[in-house]
DNA sequence: CAGCGTATGTCAGAATACTGACATGAGTCA
DNA sequence: TGACTCATGTCAGTATTCTGACATACGCTG
């Protein structure tokens, strides 16, 4: 902070690198899933499915980054195109566990391929260990962000 | 890459990761902006005119990592009300440089001061080493990311 | 048991950002 | 000069996501 009431310095912010890297990571993203016709939420979707399967409406969402109503209407869409099954009422309390169709599971596997093709390239010039450096300091910032919400709830 | 048709492992991934961290920062900064009536896009074109006064409307956009059109919106918003000034007609091409006035310059002194507190939160715990190394990982992965694109233009 | 707080699924409306399209001006090249 | 390409500002329509609200279901605590 050598300047003083000149604003954040956009060019040294780790702050702003941070969206940048996101915006271009999504960027890249949905132009490997256009082809496929799925959107960046989709695949979202579907890959937390694969890997969590019974997960419920509002645990996709925060699995996500949105908001639950928005995974709602998501779900509907990929139900009603048969990607996704849900039962019809809940066993117990509200909760309805979600899970893929084989179609689903299909549509999946080409996006994931593609998926993996963009993070391979993004990690391309890095090392191992300053692969490993990068996510212990991602996750040092999510950890620190997150203490202050909590205090607050 | 030890799984071989599991999909990817999200809590391995690099990308999910950045997506978590992008998307802590922005409801942290949502947080303290929303008191003071701006949102995080209103806050980045502020913050960009304040550094690099006369930036057009496109070079807005592609700092804000938002489409023209939005930010055109979004400009023709800020006029309106006070905190940004355009010239009526080009004085050179179709360009209008936009600049703060004096008033969203005041605006945006409030915003700075929450938005920096966020910041400063995001990197406790990280040392000036450890904030340097994220720097030029998070370069490296945008670098790497739009390598490709400029191929394909 | 009754009350309270919390979490869920869902509907509806509002805000936000995007894609598509058009006209205009600058730069390049034959 | 004329044709072509590219970038810009802007309008319109669409899509996506969010906020607000409600009913319901669980767990805890007195």
């Amino acid at each position: 902070m050598s300047q003083k009431g000149a604003g954040i310095d956009l060019d040294k912010s780790l702050g702003y690198l941070l969206k940048e890297a996101s915006s271009a990571l999504r960027t890249a993203m949905e132009e490997v899933l256009r082809p496929l016709g799925m959107s960046v939420t989709h695949y979202s979707c579907l890959e937390l499915l694969a890997q969590r399967p019974g997960l419920s409406n509002s645990e996709l969402a925060r699995g996500a980054f949105v908001t639950r109503q928005t995974m709602n209407v998501l779900l509907q869409t990929l139900e009603r195109e048969g990607y996704v099954t849900r039962p019809a009422e809940a066993a117990v309390g509200k909760v309805l566990p979600a899970r893929l169709t084989p179609s689903g599971r299909r549509s999946l596997e080409k996006a994931t391929v593609a998926v993996r093709s963009v993070e391979v390239r993004m990690l391309a010039g890095m090392t191992e260990a300053e692969q490993a450096h990068a996510f212990r300091s991602l996750q040092s910032m999510i950890g620190s962000l997150r203490e202050r919400d909590e205090d607050a709830s």
